[in-house]
DNA sequence: CCAAGTACTGACATTGTTGTCAATATAATT
DNA sequence: AATTATATTGACAACAATGTCAGTACTTGG
């Protein structure tokens, strides 16, 4: 009986102006909106619809790059990771001859608490999403190996005994750790005790000496 | 019109044994459902009806107990703050009164890591939740001075100048920070080395040990 | 043993979010 | 200019999660 006209849609169809993109632009944009929301808001604020209107398109859109929501989540891991990797060995290895160990460590510190990176991985480590992931595994080696590198010059440089690899090790743990627990608690812990910016910077400096004098005076 | 014969329901009603605990217990019981899946499963974990199924209850049960699912949440982190104080003072206060500060600030380090807590309060403070509570304002504060505190009577004892307050605050933070890196990403950090449980001790004892070296060697 | 209070449940309502689909607009190519 | 490819959209479908409600069963106090 009234199977009929259920297929009229819209009649009138003004036609808009509307953006088109290339495909490596959208999925760029659509990546830098939902790191930004979930460095902001936290795991919870990772909508679609949200992701959507943020950049001024349809949620469709979204899923039309990235096939779905976990689809979107793991083009953010992938991208988290190799940007987390570029930095990590740009401030590692470039230029920086001279510079002793703390001092790149300290670039480790900044290259992971600044920005989101941190907070993004960290999400993606509390849900359990990047087990699996072997990026973490290299990168975490890599960086070990080169320190360790640098620490075996130096001390032959400086006559002494070259260390121990497991002290090596333990100096990039605490660091990586350090850097991890500042990028989540660090705001809140610097307030809760009346630090203002030039605090943590204070608190960063003072870090990095504290290794150093280990670095120099260690067994 | 077809109004009437809707408010029939279950002709046939079993009857069967139901379990009625007191409203603590319930509440008790449904706080450790919760922080378990989230320690486990994160952020994403927290759902009324898997929350009831782990115990055995009707997901309304909880909502009569917490009134709503922020209300469970908000219980959630007081407790988590509480047990967090708790924890924190007595790792500090009692007994060991002739320890020195890295040994309390060990404790510090696992009443933060073991457990979920540490998880938990990442979770909390990633979604933004944990701002308005002020009792890590408190925590912090009041560790901070213990540990000034100690470090006076030490520096006295062996004759040393008396190490500035700042200083102390910034082992606190390190420590604090550490803690919760390690709660994080600990665990992935350490395979990723291939650091085995009896290793991830011995990190703890060098950073103790750091810490202690620089406790005693401070300008 | 009766009554009152309340922990608890099943069914339903409501809302919000992901995902599907046909249609449309825009850029590139011929 | 016509054709092809595809980025984009609005409307809808499907589902999941919180919340509501009336009613049920257990405990306690008289």
């Amino acid at each position: 009986m009234s199977t009929a006209a259920k297929t009229a849609v819209n009649p009138a169809k003004p036609a808009g102006k509307r953006i088109r993109r290339t495909a490596e632009e959208a999925r760029r944009l659509i990546l830098d909106a939902a790191e930004k929301r979930l460095a902001q808001q936290g795991p919870e604020g990772l909508r679609l619809q949200d992701i959507a209107r943020d950049i001024g398109i349809s949620h469709p859109a979204i899923l039309h790059h990235f096939e779905s929501r976990e689809g979107l989540v793991r083009a953010l891991i992938a991208r988290a990771n190799t940007q987390l990797r570029d930095t990590m060995l740009t401030a590692l290895g470039g230029g920086h001859t001279n510079a002793d160990a703390s001092d790149h460590i300290g670039h480790v510190f900044e290259a992971l608490s600044d920005r989101g990176t941190a907070r993004l991985l960290s999400w993606l480590l509390l849900t359990g999403r990047a087990t699996e992931n072997s990026t973490t595994h290299n990168i975490m080696g890599e960086i070990v190996d080169a320190l360790q590198l640098r620490r075996a010059e130096y001390a032959q440089k400086t006559g002494k005994p070259t260390p121990d690899k497991e002290d090596t090790l333990f100096m990039a743990m605490l660091t990586a750790n350090a850097a991890f627990g500042e990028a989540i608690v660090g705001r809140q812990l610097a307030e809760a005790v009346g630090l203002d910016q030039d605090g943590i910077k204070r608190f960063r400096n003072w870090f990095a000496k504290l290794l150093n004098e280990h670095w120099d005076g260690v067994k």
